[in-house]
DNA sequence: CGTTAGCACTCTAGTGAGATGAGTGCTAAC
DNA sequence: GTTAGCACTCATCTCACTAGAGTGCTAACG
């Protein structure tokens, strides 16, 4: 349990390092003038902070910076809150009135606004195709060998993937089945999907055309989604503003990471599934070349359920306060625009 | 006009420095054994190649390196022209044995084995769809308000957005529109499309067809194509392994511009005109910012109209015979394979 | 007893003086 | 025409030294 005393210098120290990136020194805290003590009593509990665990020191003779449990700390009891909303709000409230009308665009436009607005890097899930259901679907001849699938979701985001038809299916059939399928399954989530397809349709299907087998698999091949969720990435190279990575070879690592979908979905995909906003600080990210990075996320939904997230990275001497706040509108506005869109 | 023995120690010298990144003296060069003289008749020599521009000195003693000039006669002269085929010719022919069926994926597979091979940034221009006709137009209703447009081209690509509806027009006209539409407009090649919409369907809707302003209006939304070329970006973070942007500034504002599309836009459109390979070595590029990147084109094409190009972008001190061949067979085996797919 | 001033101590970063060595240009000899 | 030799240049490395920031401890103060 810290003192009240403990948690201002505390809190000093990490402000002061968030915008200076070097070690503070128990003077320069003195003469910020929020904490009233002289440099030597802040110099003693700043030695009880390091023996608790929330304070660094480099070497001997440098100032403190803090530790991951120090960043903890000042992301659970010490962000102030409200200190970003009236600042920020108005470049969120411009962006909405913006009314792009369509929910991928606006998603991106989002990411580019959020990595400008904080000069981190932000990584925005897209919404999670998987609560979204059907609402047409359509399969389009291009030659006698291959088609296009075309599946529209009721949010609609519009996936197409090209198909190789069997020459032994017609055409006329081929279109017996879409029109079967989508009197069928239109408003079916798309998880349900294969699964309603052989259970429902598989039968009538059956009786009715010939050549089932290469048929399913056909629509198997038009129906798997190769990336249920997409994912978004502004700003990555404000990575090589921030001090602590100046080292190329460490940025390189980050950078290639975030090339990589599948790490950022590994990254984002816990955070999505609860509501809120969420800190992990260096390690707490899995990967170890996230070490010295910290990622905060939140939630935007549809109908209560959260249906993707928006993330900044950054190091881990970030502002937390900014970011949280700029975060939490931009969460809430996005929720309250998708629900006003799709009523 | 150089010498023969001018020319050997050129190319030995470009040679050394694209691969080591360090000036290169008179003494290793004698010692590499093609050049068979010794250092005091290759000093010789190099002066006079430093007096025609060929040569640099970054300073009295160090070595020398080559000049824009020297990479422009090393390229256009010297380039050993075959050396990468049989090494390189693997991988590629791996590539397209895989058989990706849609463009888009081949494309954008293409600009991930490309940069992996070079160690360096692909750009590749997708497939120009304005060279492309329409296969097939769709309006979707999502709501009553909103609609999804769907363009499918002759190349199977999909290009999707949303619309929103005025609400004095019905479903029922929509539809007949949309099918009037298609069955005119359909291998029309879609630079011509909104021109044709006026000038062959003009005239017909309107006697059909009440609210004929709010409805050109929607498919004047639905036909615009807002990136008519999509652009396939990969190992960007390449450029952090060279030695030369080990300055994190630099690579920075080179990573920042590698993110804008309409850059890259421009700096490959010119090269996509016209089919061959093309070399733009430092400052031959537009940018300031690329004075020490050179970037190689080729083209791919279809019915022998260039479609999009392929880039590599590098230091200028680049492995150029190697990238050049790896370009040449890639080009080649991309305008064949699009051959071959769409007869 | 909590707080503060004073002081010795530590350690980093910066500076400047050699020393090193790679590489050149020139001259004279082969 | 080619090469060996040599003086010269200049970046880079090393090392010692200094300055300065910051600490920890002790003793004094209210």
């Amino acid at each position: 349990m810290l003192t009240e005393r403990q948690r201002m210098i505390l809190n000093a120290i990490v402000d002061d390092y968030i915008s200076s990136a070097e070690p503070v020194g128990s003077r320069s805290i003195s003469k910020r003038g929020d904490v009233g003590y002289s440099p030597a009593t802040i110099r003693n509990e700043m030695a009880d902070l390091e023996d608790l665990g929330y304070l660094e020191q480099p070497h001997t003779s440098a100032g403190r910076i803090p530790s991951h449990k120090g960043y903890r700390y000042y992301v659970d009891h010490l962000v102030p809150w409200n200190s970003a909303e009236t600042a920020e709000l108005g470049t969120i409230r411009a962006f909405f009135a913006e009314k792009l009308n369509a929910t991928e665009q606006v998603i991106q436009h989002a990411a580019m606004i959020l990595s400008n607005m904080t000069n981190y890097t932000s990584i925005l899930l897209g919404p999670e195709v998987f609560h979204t259901s059907l609402r047409h679907f359509q399969l389009l001849p291009l030659d006698d060998k291959t088609a296009v699938a075309i599946i529209v979701t009721s949010t609609g985001q519009v996936e197409n993937r090209t198909v190789s038809l069997p020459p032994e299916i017609s055409v006329s059939e081929m279109e017996k089945v879409v029109n079967l399928l989508n009197s069928k399954l239109v408003n079916v989530p798309l998880y349900k999907l294969k699964s309603q397809l052989y259970s429902e349709l598989g039968e009538e299907m059956q009786r009715h055309i010939s050549h089932y087998e290469e048929l399913m698999q056909v629509l198997d091949k038009a129906l798997e989604s190769d990336h249920d969720q997409r994912i978004y990435l502004s700003g990555a190279t404000n990575m090589l503003t921030q001090p602590e990575f100046k080292d190329v070879d460490k940025v390189k690592t980050i950078l290639d990471l975030l090339e990589e979908t599948p790490t950022l979905l590994k990254m984002l995909t816990p955070a999505s599934s609860e509501a809120g906003m969420q800190v992990r600080i260096g390690t707490e990210n899995k990967h170890e070349a996230f070490a010295n990075c910290s990622l905060i996320t939140a939630t935007y939904s549809l109908d209560g359920k959260p249906l993707g997230s928006i993330g900044i990275l950054g190091p881990t001497r970030m502002e937390y306060a900014r970011v949280m706040g700029i975060l939490g509108i931009l969460s809430r506005d996005l929720t309250a625009m998708l629900a006003h869109w799709y009523k």
